[in-house]
DNA sequence: AAGCCTTTGAAGAAT
DNA sequence: ATTCTTCAAAGGCTT
């Protein structure tokens, strides 16, 4: 929440998100970056699927984790760019919101892509609507019929996208994404100017900061000016500036909320619009439901944008059911979650492994061996997220989900008995991890929270905080067991002065550590038993600024960043394991 | 059928 | 101010 504050965009800025870093191994990537990602996937399947994978691999199979990943950037970056230029030129023709004339309209919801945010539409990777409207250059295949069936949407308008699409040009984050730029209006110049917007908290109009705005949204017409896109930075890289809000274009169905244009944008393709306010009339064209949205039933904004039952009928989505209930409004996906949701498929189709665990661990493993650029990306899509779900609905909290997922509360009562838990554990472990190596994962997992940002604040320090990298790369260290269920991260890296131990004690079933896990500090690795990495601190003051444009990450600003972290050796605290 | 498992991150609740 | 818990996705597996 706070980040959304806007108090600032620009703490959503890039602020928050910035990333994780694992610097150590950088300079090894680049060494080996030459190697094939094939390769790389071999590394992981082997390590996954392959018992006999030794530990030694482990730096190995990190950093060829990486490279596909890097080469993956490659490509998508080049693809990103075409997409731009495309764009653009689609900007300068004209069109954007102008009309029909796209298809591949991002507003036009992909048919697999049912809301997001809708329980009921799952989104297929490809399928993130909003992520198209980010990435509206990217196409997303497919998806397009079912929802404008649906979908209210004027027909025109609803076109699918899949119109759109090139196949040929997979951006990494291309399963994420749908649309085509054409989404960009033409007309409207590139500024930053942004309209107000209003303040997800306070509801208070504000003016976003540019850093805030994407730029690939849809503008509503009047409300919207150009916004700099949260991957302007990207964009700039492209050298074309790509904001332009369609002076005319697109009527935004959620008058009551000033959006910017990322916001209108992501409104229209990921969020329902009927759940927020409009009136059918205002109803984005495209008809979409918003994608957090579970249940057709309209979750009553306090704003009083209610929904009419009626509109629930027209919803696009399935769920007519009309569950009386408010509707399920899902929270909105973090970075690691959209990374995932675009990866998952790239993974499930390498490997053999199918069951979601398995490839979470591999997920994870691969985001951290993500770029800074390539994590970048994708916490600014998250915190776009964040911010527009905001936006959207104001009132939402995230405790109105709590519960919902009856859950397990998992043993939480590990204290009860740690063996046991880790047993389970460890049982699982193997079940999902062949070797042990595939245990480091959890391991580098913590090591994770030293490089994702786990706060806003971290998220600031964090482009900086590439030291911090645990890299798994350096981890030959297996785990044998796995430290636990869901160990928070947070807790664990909770300054080293801090209570991890306390923590641990308590009854969260994250104590029990495993002494076993060892996380390999800097490259060199040592290894400490349960250690855990102290959360780097933020360097929030650093390039506060500068975060905005990510640019390369304010690569200068890492630099120095880099070089304070690393001088600040993260500290390991000692788990008390049981 | 419901829940678990697994991952990271965000946010809320609890301490 | 910290720490702990829940949820977000996803799909095979377990109960």
């Amino acid at each position: 929440m706070p980040q959304l504050n806007g108090g600032g965009g620009d703490d959503l800025g890039a602020n928050d998100e910035m990333i994780s870093f694992k610097d150590e191994g950088e300079q090894e990537e680049k060494i080996s970056e030459n190697v094939s990602a094939e390769r790389d996937l071999d590394d992981v399947k082997s390590s996954l699927v392959n018992e006999s994978e030794n530990n030694s691999s482990s730096s190995d199979s990190e950093q060829a984790e990486r490279r596909p990943q890097t080469r993956a950037d490659s490509d998508s970056y080049e693809k990103t760019r075409d997409y731009f230029s495309e764009a653009l030129r689609r900007q300068q023709d004209g069109g954007f919101f102008k009309s029909p004339h796209y298809p591949g309209y991002p507003f036009l919801m992909i048919p697999d892509l049912t809301n997001p945010y809708l329980s009921n539409g799952s989104l297929s990777p490809t399928a993130r609507t909003y992520l198209q409207m980010k990435w509206p250059l990217l196409d997303v295949p497919g998806s397009a019929g079912l929802k404008d069936s649906r979908s209210p949407t004027p027909g025109h308008l609803s076109n699918k996208v899949p119109v759109v699409q090139h196949a040929h040009h997979v951006h990494p984050l291309t399963p994420l994404i749908t649309y085509s730029n054409e989404h960009f209006s033409p007309g409207t110049p590139p500024s930053h100017l942004s309209p107000e917007i209003l303040d997800p908290k306070t509801g208070i109009p504000r003016t976003p900061h540019p850093s805030e705005l994407s730029p690939y949204y849809p503008l509503s017409p009047g409300a919207v000016g150009s916004i700099a896109h949260p991957l302007g930075w990207f964009m700039q890289q492209q050298g074309q500036p790509m904001y332009s809000i369609p002076p005319g274009g697109f009527r935004h169905p959620y008058p009551a909320l000033a959006m910017n244009a990322s916001m209108s944008s992501l409104v229209s393709s990921r969020f329902s619009p009927h759940m927020v306010t409009p009136p059918p009339h205002s109803l984005h064209q495209t008809g979409i439901p918003h994608p957090a949205i579970v249940s057709p039933a309209i979750k009553q904004e306090p704003n009083g944008d209610n929904i009419s039952p009626s509109m629930h009928a027209k919803s696009p989505v399935p769920p007519k059911k009309e569950e009386d209930k408010k509707p399920h409004i899902k929270k909105p996906l973090n970075a690691f979650m959209l990374y995932m949701k675009e990866m998952r498929a790239k993974v499930v189709a390498e490997c053999t492994l199918k069951e979601s665990a398995a490839i979470n661990q591999i997920l994870g493993r691969r985001w951290h061996s993500l770029s800074r650029e390539e994590q970048a990306k994708y916490y600014e899509l998250a915190r776009k997220e964040r911010q527009l779900h905001s936006q959207l609905y104001p009132g939402w909290s995230a405790r109105d989900n709590y519960g919902k997922r009856k859950k397990r509360k998992r043993d939480n009562k590990p204290d009860s008995k740690p063996e046991d838990f880790s047993i389970r554990s460890k049982k699982q472990c193997v079940q999902y991890l062949p070797s042990e190596k595939m245990c480091d994962s959890p391991a580098s997992s913590h090591g994770s929270m030293l490089d994702s940002p786990a706060t806003p604040s971290a998220a600031l320090a964090s482009p900086a905080a590439p030291a911090a990298t645990h890299s798994e790369q350096a981890q030959p260290l297996s785990l044998t067991t796995k430290p636990e269920g869901r160990m928070h991260h947070h807790h664990h890296f909770s300054l080293a002065g801090k209570s991890s131990g306390s923590s641990s004690s308590s009854s969260s079933s994250s104590s029990s550590s495993h002494p076993t896990i060892s996380i390999p500090m800097g490259s060199s690795g040592s290894q400490p038993t349960t250690p855990i990495l102290s959360r780097p601190i933020p360097f929030t003051s650093l390039h506060h600024s500068m975060l905005s444009p990510p640019s390369p990450f304010h690569q200068a600003a890492l630099h120095s960043h880099h070089a304070l972290f690393q001088s600040q050796p993260l500290s390991l605290v000692t788990k008390p394991t049981e």
